[in-house]
RNA sequence: GCCCCCAUCGUCUAGCGGCCUAGGACACCGCCCUUUCACGGCGGCGGCACGGGUUCGAAUCCCGUUGGGGGUACCA
């Protein structure tokens, strides 16, 4: 073994080469995506390089639609690789499961270095041991098979047995500097051998981890909490490949903190919260959601909350990264959206509302020229009273329906005042004659005809009005509204409502 | 059980020994603006988990306690 001190570290010189290497289990998960996030800032923030690797390593648990679902998700956000996947780069292939060969090669030198040792004891014996000497059942593997002979290796061969292959733990403390937390040290004695390669001969994510971060020149490990207490057994691996000509020098380690949910558990898959694609298709824009959830763990300043990708890049280092665990608030999540949305160019962000008003059937695959002139007229409207694209459909679909189809909700009735129907004349009859239909002279038409004419409140005056147009208690600024809608269609709307009203 | 991590307003955070009678943001509550709802503006509420040290001085350093979290797989 390696003297762990002669092991070369990186330095502040050796070009930056991190990397993010989901395994493809599932959909994209905000916290997941935060770790893409930090690891693109970190690598952008230094000029270095990000390598996306898929470990996808497990077959009963990875799907080709998660890893299609992780592509959209880097895509959709504007996060950028280097060398990977689709890319490509000098260490292909970048999918775990197309690098057996080179897996079992290193394996083979592991082995005949003496590093790995067969390991013939099933999880059952190990338990079985441990409760008959009075000790913790969940005390892990006892590091039983470390001197096994060959004539015992070749006997339980003959019952047909087939060992799995472990490390062996240096029995020395193991410390390191961790870039988030700080100097971390594992007891000798407290992390046992771990398994590397099953039964069956396929390696597991203990060995093929570090092995292609070794392979890939990794500089900085920057990955979730969860894995802070494999870091020891990483390290004894890494020792190991440095003594075979694997690994040129020992990465730098950060644990990013968990992303947390209701309560104090982590942000579960389950939980809809944690669905990054959930929150896109509620209306979370790529700027708003990239802003939040840099905010998980890390700061741009002390009064900044509002940041462009751009100021992230300049601005990242992962030594700022806190400690504590951040929880998920989606209220922050779409307060720091809205005001995304409200910085967008008016045309783009009129654009990006067709998606949305597509899947509400407000239009079709095409826009007609109408639709597109009425969405030029009202999206300034809805733009600074939205967190969410995804609000904007409810608060336009009225002026996207026609007359017929307008639908009048129960709670915009319940409001109306008792002379709903006075309102509606006196309304009616100042509007029909007016020859200039513009938001300014239909609002100067009907104050002088409701507020002044009939003594009315504002509130009051308009709300009637509101509701024959809209069919809504609350609607965007209704003098624009119905210059958008035109003359006919607003007269039309407000005679139907007053036919309705005599109805009721 | 054992190992490791974490601990500033309800939440996200600024703070890295004196600038702190602790700053910002979201949420919440008022007020203003106002054609509804928002946006925006102004103001308010609200926090250094606890106990010991170290120091002239501690939110900041050390130790302990308590409380949370994670790991303890032939998952990743």
């Amino acid at each position: 073994m390696t003297d762990a001190s002669l092991i070369p570290t990186v330095t502040a010189d050796t070009p930056v080469r991190v990397r993010f290497c989901p395994s493809p289990t599932g959909t994209p998960h905000v916290g997941l995506i935060r770790t893409a996030l930090f690891n693109w800032a970190y690598a952008r923030h230094t000029g270095g390089k990000l390598i996306f690797r898929i470990e996808d390593t497990d077959a009963a648990r990875d799907s080709e639609e998660s890893y299609n679902q992780l592509l959209e998700a880097l895509d959709w956000l504007g996060i950028t690789w280097d060398e990977g996947v689709n890319v490509g780069g000098p260490h292909e292939p970048y999918r775990q499961s197309q690098r057996a060969d080179l897996y079992a090669g290193v394996i083979a030198k592991l082995k005949d270095a003496g590093h790995l040792y067969e390991s013939f004891s099933t999880p059952e014996e190990v338990e079985a041991r441990h409760k008959a000497a009075g000790r913790d059942p969940k005390l892990g593997y006892d590091n039983w098979d470390r001197d096994t002979t060959p004539e015992q290796a070749a006997a339980f061969r003959a019952e047909g047995r087939e060992p799995v292959l472990r490390v062996r733990m240096p029995d020395e403390d193991i410390t390191f500097t961790d870039l988030v937390r700080g100097e971390i040290t594992f007891k000798a004695g407290t992390v046992p051998d771990f398994a590397v390669v099953r039964a069956n001969g396929k390696p597991l994510y203990t060995l093929v981890n570090p092995v292609d971060d070794a392979l890939m020149g990794i500089t900085h490990v920057l990955r979730g909490e969860d894995l802070l207490s494999s870091t020891p057994r990483q390290i004894a691996l890494y020792r190991a490949l440095v003594d075979i000509g694997v690994a040129r020098y020992m990465p730098l380690f950060g644990h990013l903190p968990y992303v947390m949910g209701q309560g104090n558990k982590k942000l579960s898959k389950r939980d809809p919260e944690s669905s990054l694609f959930l929150h896109r298709d509620r209306g979370f824009i790529p700027e708003g959601l990239l802003n939040y959830l840099a905010l998980l763990g890390w700061s741009l300043s002390a009064d900044e909350d509002i940041f462009t990708r751009e100021q992230l890049v300049a601005a990242f280092d992962v030594a700022d990264v806190l400690s504590n665990p951040a929880r998920f608030d989606l209220k922050k999540a779409e307060a720091i959206n809205g005001t995304h949305v409200r910085l967008l160019d008016p045309a783009d962000f009129r654009e990006r509302l067709i998606p949305y008003l597509r899947h509400a059937h407000l239009v079709g695959e095409e826009l007609t020229e109408r639709q597109r002139e009425i969405l030029a007229a009202a999206a300034p409207l809805v733009q600074e009273r939205i967190a969410l694209l995804g609000e904007a459909p409810e608060m336009l679909e009225f002026l996207f329906r026609s007359d017929a189809d307008l639908v009048v909700h129960q709670d915009a009735l319940k409001g109306l005042p008792g002379n709903t129907d006075e309102v509606l004349d006196a309304g009616l009859a100042v509007l029909e004659p007016l020859a200039d239909w513009t938001a300014g002279a239909i609002e100067e038409a009907l104050r002088a005809a409701l507020i002044e004419g009939l003594g009315l409140k504002p509130r009051l005056a308009f709300g009637p009005v509101r509701t024959a147009i809209s069919g809504k208690r609350i609607s965007p600024p209704l003098f624009e509204s119905m210059e958008i809608l035109g003359k006919d269609s607003s007269l039309a709307r407000l005679r139907a409502f007053r036919a309705d009203i005599d109805a009721l």
